[in-house]
DNA sequence: GTGGTCTAGACCACG
DNA sequence: GTGGTCTAGACCACC
């Protein structure tokens, strides 16, 4: 269920964090839902257990899992909840690219194409890195 | 002409790169044009010259500067040449986080939407970051 | 299997560069292969790590490895690819000096004769400069 | 009838030298024949005096030119002469890249071939770089 | 441990 | 003065 891609640029945990908040917004990890535990899923992946933790602790200071020592990592986020999270995230990236745009100069009519375009080639199930 | 900020997490180079970009993008800095050398713009910034060293050398190394020893650095792209590179490099990081919308359901109207106010509530000029 | 000559006028970052590229070309170090970090082989040349940073920057940046940070750096280029990479180069440094020959009045003739002379001369294997 | 180019990565000083050379070589400079003085050449070409000196000096140590302080730089080397003197510079560059051609793989018959392409595809003129 | 960035300071060739 | 290379040593994020 949680996979990674060893050859991505993007850091380890990062991808394992993606990986959990798709899940849960997509509505395969529900509320409640107990993660595997950081060794297991480190053997697993064949990484560092390390890297899972950081990944687990990250999710907990976003309110996203809770992690009860001895007893595992739980998920504590609904869709809903974690939708409006990664939906400020994204708005800030976004706004951060539109704002390099404006700067090249691209007009609004031009972006908007872009986005457009962009949107409908996207295949319909991509892997999260 | 060329500033950068220290406080940011944006590597200083790339800054310098950036905003060197940029000014050629806008016509500011012509083809031709002489860069300040590498240790007059280092002691104007207070930084140290091996970083500015190394913005010029990728600058060179993409095409866009001209680096001649015991000389000087020169432009050497016009602006449409440098849009056309720089406008590539939107397209590829806004594919990628519009991939990441379309992962989180966001649909295709509320994407334009969103794109539209982020580009209207842009300041007219904002740092290159 | 990397070595250097510290007495040769090439930047000794791009000795490196070169003799990488050599292995890769001869299918020594092969795609997918890592390559000694950047920390152990600044030791084993006892030269700079940061000698050593800037073969490793350059070589992903012309697409031949790829550094993840706290992973290592990995060959991704086959030998196809990096020969026709490398003929190019060849191409145009030999163009160069053919060009020179031809100024000084060498004739055909004489060049193809010289070059006979000198490829059969050559010792069977040189350190790469 | 001495130029530079301002732009190429070659040193002027180098410029300076091949155009002469190429001048003694075509014929055109001939033996005896006094060189312009070193500030009238760095007035016309606009650059640095020092620039000129160093040239002629280099050109002195070579043999092919005779400074008489006071007097003016004079021409000593017969077309001749200049021939040989280039064709072992031109011979040990060629042996270089022949050798980088082979260490890449590159058959005889493959780089013979690609000599005479290239010789026969140069332009009878090109400015010597 | 890994790679990436930066500073400080030195030396070289070129102008 | 110019750019280019290298060393030494520090700090960061990531594994």
């Amino acid at each position: 269920m949680i996979t990674i891609d060893l050859i991505s640029r993007t850091p380890l945990y990062l991808q394992i964090i993606n990986r959990i908040e798709y899940l849960i917004a997509r509505g395969i990890l529900q509320d409640g839902s107990q993660l595997p535990s950081v060794r297991s899923l480190a053997m697993e992946l064949s990484i560092n257990p390390n890297t899972i933790q950081r990944a687990y602790n990250e999710l907990e200071s976003k309110g996203i899992v809770n992690s009860l020592p001895g007893r595992g990592s739980f998920i504590v986020a609904t869709p809903t909840v974690l939708f409006s999270i990664k939906k400020q995230s994204i708005q800030s990236e976004l706004a951060a690219i539109i704002r390099k745009a404006k700067l090249l100069g691209i007009g609004k009519n031009e972006l908007i194409d872009f986005c457009t375009q962009i949107f409908d080639q996207q295949p319909k199930e991509v892997e999260v890195k």
